[in-house]
RNA sequence: GGUCCCGUAGUUCAACGGAUAGAAUAGGCGUUUCCUAAACUCUAGAUCCAAGUUCGAUUCUUGGCGGGACCA
């Protein structure tokens, strides 16, 4: 229960009591009331626009907010001490009792903000990647938010189900099987000393430079763009073995096996260094068939049709889009039809109550349409089904392009990160004590912290912009500086002997600890808000300016040598619960926080 | 050709239709015998354009201009 959720009823009621017989007056909602918390320029704790009621009352909003406000302070002594209205604005001032009472009941709290169990089932698919190319800077957002979110989810008393779909078929890693055929002479991962998803990525970059290679010879021989694009020998050959791959020939299978192991024994190395963790992983090579058996049976009862020519279609006209294609007339399946067979087959698996597809923007289309037909065959799961839409990490220079080298390799940038992060921490000298082991745990604490914020502390629906420079600060709306300001805390709390009584006996606030409890009080809303939008940022906003709150106060109270015992008492629940929100908020980020840094 | 998304300080991001549009960073001025200066203080700087709805528009509507994505 947060403050204006408390005090939204206290509203209605007193304008039901004041207004309530008046024949214009028919009802108050609470829905209807905007409360904001109050602008630091005007004097009070939240407002009350009172603009929405004046044309209803035909009162000057002066004459209303005098009057809610003085039987506001009048109902509830205990809430609100003080009223003052500025044009159309209601500001109430909430008493430091109030405050005080609700630091001492969660302050040791380490659980604030959590909710019990709700008893539904939240599936969130995220990460999802190709076989044929190593980790980069977009995946990265996609791990970060879908790990993210399941966590938000989890600590709102949501059952969270996290799952992958693995992209591991099709013609891109026929294209590194092939050149791996051809120029690795049998190297391996262990051989090459790689990363088995790097050495795996290396042939396919190696097969695009082989095949550009090919097309232009053939148009220096005279062929067209196009034909050439056909004809090259080693495009010819991956089609043939994307052929032979669905006819089962063994010892393509055999190497489609053993070089996606080495892609998952790669992955899984990025995997536990992010810390995402999957309950479910599918597999791509897995689902195409029953995605094709789920459109047969379909097409028995409609809503699917076949063309003439074999192919099978659905027409969404009515929804305002086209017909859509769902089976080739070759048979084979297309992007869709394998969605259509996975949404059955994470349904039967799970049963969820909504299933969160992490999955970036560019498919808002391919989404849209998944839910409409899966909506159109009458299944009960499809209005479950929500597209948490991303927008692409852009470079300064543009969208990263693989064929043109500026993709940002995950990996790659994590160990800049920790470079970095070391680098800093050596130059200001404060952990000189740190074992080795304690050492590379906070470069990596740190360097992560800093991606893992950078990435989500923007709006998921809004595309970004990775500036390498700049994403690597340690300062301002960082990872890092929330780490740091826990760490400060920490500090102090270390210096505590003995435990304090549970009442601090102070009898009011200072301006600096009630910014601090007031923000402090907003934790559990705006979780909620994040559950809402299905967005980390908010969480990332908030905790940074938690973390800002604390800092004003920090250097200009002190805790351990406050005026007095009481109010050292009161400033180290303050600083505990500061901590145990920091901790909990970065948590949900998927961020640690250390004991010292 | 059709559908969708986005335009806010130099830059990267905020702002349920609410008060003088917030931060961060870069720039300028300061703060360390006192709990960690990866911090804090002050300063300067922005809503693409034009109409409309509204007591009130960065937010909603329409039309431009500019950028991006998708569909056939």
């Amino acid at each position: 229960m947060s403050i204006v959720s408390e005090i939204k009823p206290l509203i209605v009621t007193e304008l039901k009591n004041l207004y309530g017989k008046e024949p214009i007056a028919i009802g108050f909602q609470e829905s209807e009331l905007t409360i904001n918390t109050t602008k630091p320029e005007f004097e009070g704790d939240y407002t009350l626009v009172l603009f929405s009621f004046v044309k209803q009352l035909k009162k000057p909003p002066e004459q209303l907010g005098a009057e809610i406000g003085e039987a506001l302070v009048k109902a509830n002594p205990e809430i609100f001490t003080a009223h003052n209205v500025i044009k159309g604005f209601l500001n109430l001032t909430v008493s430091d009792k109030y405050w005080l009472s609700f630091l001492v009941a969660n302050y040791a709290n380490t659980k604030f903000g959590s909710r019990p169990a709700k008893g539904q089932k939240v599936m969130v698919e995220y990460s999802s990647p190709n076989t044929n190319k190593p980790i980069h800077l977009g995946h990265l957002r996609n791990n970060f938010l879908g790990w993210s979110v399941a966590q938000i989810l989890k600590q709102s008393g949501y059952e969270t189900i996290k799952s992958c779909i693995v992209n591991d078929r099709g013609i891109h890693i026929c294209k590194s099987m092939i050149a791996w055929l051809l120029f690795a002479n049998g190297a391996t991962p262990e051989s090459a000393n790689k990363k088995g998803d790097h050495f795996v990525g290396d042939y396919y970059v190696r097969f695009n430079d082989e095949y550009k290679k090919q097309v232009a010879e053939l148009i220096a021989g005279g062929l067209k763009k196009e034909e050439a694009e056909k004809e090259a020998p080693i495009m010819k050959g991956t089609q043939q073995m994307l052929l032979d791959w669905e006819n089962g020939k063994p010892d393509v299978i055999a190497l489609w096996k053993k070089m996606n192991n080495w892609v998952y024994a790669g992955f899984d190395v990025t995997y536990k260094r992010i810390g995402s963790d999957f309950a479910k992983t599918y597999y791509e090579s897995e689902t195409y068939l029953p995605g094709k058996r789920f459109v047969e049976e379909g097409l028995k009862e409609g809503p699917f049709f076949k063309k003439e020519d074999g192919s099978v279609w659905i027409d969404l006209t009515n929804e305002g889009l086209d017909e859509k294609l769902v089976l080739r007339k070759d048979g084979t399946s297309v992007y869709i039809t394998q969605d259509l067979g996975l949404a059955e087959e994470k349904y039967r698996d799970f049963k969820y109550d909504e299933s969160i597809y992490v999955i970036a923007d560019e498919q808002n289309y391919h989404m849209k349409v998944l839910k409409l037909i899966l909506k159109k065959l009458g299944k009960p799961y499809a209005d479950g089904i929500y597209h948490l839409s991303y927008g692409m990490v852009e470079l300064p220079s543009g969208r990263m392009k693989s064929r043109e080298g500026t993709v940002v390799d995950a990996d790659e940038l994590i160990e800049e990160m920790v470079k970095v992060a070391k680098n800093k921490t050596e130059e200001l000298g404060k952990v000189k004590d740190f074992a080795e082991d304690e050492l590379a745990e906070l470069y990596d604490t740190i360097a992560l912290g800093a991606l893992k914020f950078f990435l989500l502390r923007v709006d998921p629906k809004k595309r970004m912009i990775f500036n390498p420079e700049e994403s690597i600060d340690f300062h301002g709306f960082t990872g890092p500086f929330v780490q740091y300001t826990h760490a400060r805390i920490k500090s102090i709390l270390r210096k505590r002997s003995g435990v304090g009584s549970q009442e601090s006996g102070v009898g009011s606030l200072l301006k600096l600890e009630k910014d601090l409890i007031i923000s402090l009080e907003q934790y559990p809303t705006i979780i909620e808000q994040a559950v809402a939008e299905h967005n980390p940022s908010v969480i990332a906003i908030y905790v940074f300016n938690l973390a800002k709150s604390f800092n004003t106060f920090y250097t200009e109270h002190s805790v351990m040598n406050a005026e007095s015992e009481e109010k050292k008492e009161l400033r180290l629940q303050l600083s505990e619960m500061t901590a145990n929100v920091i901790a909990s908020g970065m948590g949900l980020l998927g961020i640690k926080v250390p004991e010292r840094m």
